[in-house]
DNA sequence: TTGGAAAGTCAACAAGGCTGACATAAACTA
DNA sequence: TAGTTTATGTCAGCCTTGTTGACTTTCCAA
């Protein structure tokens, strides 16, 4: 009874039958339930030391992009300032983030990661890299290729830029 | 310089660039700005609505499952039943949800949308699906069928039952 | 029949979104 | 140079949605 088969159809037929409705909703489910397990592991460990999303996901882009500005933060994130600021200052204040006044525009503060901030940053990405890993390895190249363009396409325009600009090691 | 074509390998080759770090990063940073995307537009309609994401979870799963009792409701979610009850008392209140009591057990609650409660997540679920419907039409069947894979071996173990009894019409 | 378990409710608290108002410093512009 | 714009920080207050703890009602089994 499972038609778990229908996203084979190709060639000249088209049958189309990977865009049912039925389709779409178990791919809503997947997202919701994947979703879950993909923030599951960091959570624990953010939660651990007092920390939640908010401060993973400004550690990670920090991390990511060592010098980014809190305008350019703020764009990627699409939070209010007021927000990410209060994520940044405990950040700040527990020595894992350093806040650098711009040397050209010194109104910019430029972000890095402390080496404590680079360690608690590396026991978040690894959670997350070693679920993700088993899950690409046990579906395999192919499967992660599509699972890419899927989830290039769902994106919203604007956040597709900061995406692909991530891809580029040197800009 | 884009190694997006890494994933191509294949054959008795294998030579797993698919897996590096740098790979699993952009698939991390695929989930984070996909996920925005996805929910995106069903959070403006609650917005208007006066409700949050937690209603979205809620409606969609009643209607996937009419007569559902809370406490299934509650593993599904993975929330506190605390949580989930001020929730459903709103939806109750503003008689989007109808809760049943069992005749079997009385100290069950069966839950059941209303027909606004019907209209309300059939115009949160079309502007989901037509995202997805729009994302799988131009990643083509085989990346769909890749995507699932993916986001099947992301999620914990005990989700991917939920998951996977969703497919299944008749239980 | 009685005691424990299970389902659901009420109350209070915390994290992390949001808006609005305002301050400061630096940069830019007319 | 005076006035405006930009980047950032901060205070106050609100909302949603998670949490724990205490409580009621109902069921079931010893």
């Amino acid at each position: 009874m499972a038609e778990r088969s229908a996203s084979a159809t190709k060639g000249r037929g088209e049958t189309l039958l990977f865009l049912t409705d039925e389709q779409l909703r178990r791919g809503i489910e997947a997202m919701f339930f994947a979703y879950r397990g993909f923030t599951a592991d960091p959570d624990r460990i953010l939660h651990e030391k007092g920390y939640g999303r908010a401060h993973h996901r400004a550690v990670h882009f920090i991390n990511r992009t060592p010098g980014t500005t809190v305008n350019n933060l703020l764009s990627i994130l699409g939070v209010t300032k007021q927000s990410l600021n209060r994520v940044l200052r405990t950040l700040v204040d527990d020595g894992l983030v350093e806040a650098r006044v711009g040397t050209r525009d010194k109104r910019e503060r430029h972000l890095f990661l402390t080496e404590a901030g680079q360690q608690l940053e590396h026991s978040l990405s690894e959670a997350q890299r070693n679920r993700m890993r088993v899950a690409f390895r046990n579906a395999g190249p192919e499967a992660v290729a599509g699972f890419r363009a899927v989830l290039e396409e769902m994106m919203d325009a604007d956040m597709r830029r900061h995406y692909a600009n991530g891809g580029e090691t040197a800009p």
